[in-house]
DNA sequence: TTACGTGCAAATAATTTGCAGTCCC
DNA sequence: GGGACTGCAAATTATTTGCACGTAA
């Protein structure tokens, strides 16, 4: 396997990495079905989750759902819903997004940067991570498998397994 | 203390949480020649990673290395500093953290809790993560493989391969 | 109507930084 | 002695909370 190198930190350019690093050609992006997501479905998918379809809910669930696969911070939506003209305050925003990852329309992305990602895709799959930028892309399920599973300690079950593929720049 | 509403068991219990668990079993524990490393070791350890062995990180280093693999927070080795009447600021101990990491002595986990873990086993293996605790165990690396692997993006390579097996209590 | 949501601002938590003073080489 | 290191406190960043008001059922 891979060995283990150290991990370097600091970083600014959080937003814009993610489109300047050019890997976005390796997302999973469009699975069937993920991007054409009416209003009318994103009502009746807030109700099945038990969350009351208020404007606010409707409106953010609009922006990550609405476009395919996403990992979002809770700043990264918030600008973008200032953008769309969605008048939401940013406390909103944290406390829908765990709310929506709580209701199981979203999860956390394992991470050791400062900050919280959210992938709006569900399936399984796992990430690359391009150390210094935080930028992320999908990697699909099939793509990474494991050949062992190591013994899970008594009275403990799996919930789930992440797998971090960390990328750096080649020289 | 920590996360608020839904990470159950503040900061306080971390520590106690770790063996109170029961999954120390699988730790990778006391990898022969981890934890016999006396001053002298550590003060060469330092200067071999080209920092200079002062009162505060030879102190540290004692902490970190002198009891086998352990996975740390900057809030616990100041704790445990403070115990063992050595005087750092917080700041030093966060200081001396990145600076042992980025020297290749300390490993950061991937985790997407609200803290940074430090990890002083730095061979090949992974951790078991019980949700909602953050109690961490190695996975050695043996008992976890993968079968395959993606391809990588053009321009990029891997620089590391982080897996985390989440565990939950079994009903 | 009424309980659930939301906005705002203040609170908290984790971490970093600036700078004057300290200590290793 | 000089530059690397440290301590402290203040600054920053990320996130949460309390409470008055708004709004969907």
């Amino acid at each position: 396997m891979v060995g283990g190198q150290r991990l370097p930190g600091g970083s600014s350019a959080l937003v814009a990495s993610m489109s300047a690093v050019g890997i976005t050609n390796v997302r999973a992006g469009t699975r069937p079905g993920a991007e054409a997501a009416p209003w009318c479905n994103i009502k009746a998918k807030l109700r099945r989750a038990g969350l009351r379809p208020t404007r606010q809910r409707l409106a953010l669930a609009s922006l990550l759902f609405g476009r395919g696969d996403r990992h979002v911070t809770a700043e990264m939506l918030f600008q973008e819903a200032a953008q769309a003209n969605v008048r939401v305050s940013l406390a909103t925003v944290y406390n829908t997004l765990h709310q929506f990852s709580r209701a199981g329309l979203l999860r956390q992305i394992v991470m050791d940067g400062p900050k919280a990602y959210f992938d709006t895709n569900m399936t399984d799959h796992n990430h690359f991570l391009v150390e210094d930028e935080f930028a992320l892309s999908d990697i699909p399920g099939a793509a990474l498998r494991l050949e062992s599973m190591p013994a899970v300690p008594k009275g403990y079950e799996i919930a789930r397994v992440d797998i971090v593929v960390r990328l750096r720049r080649k020289v």
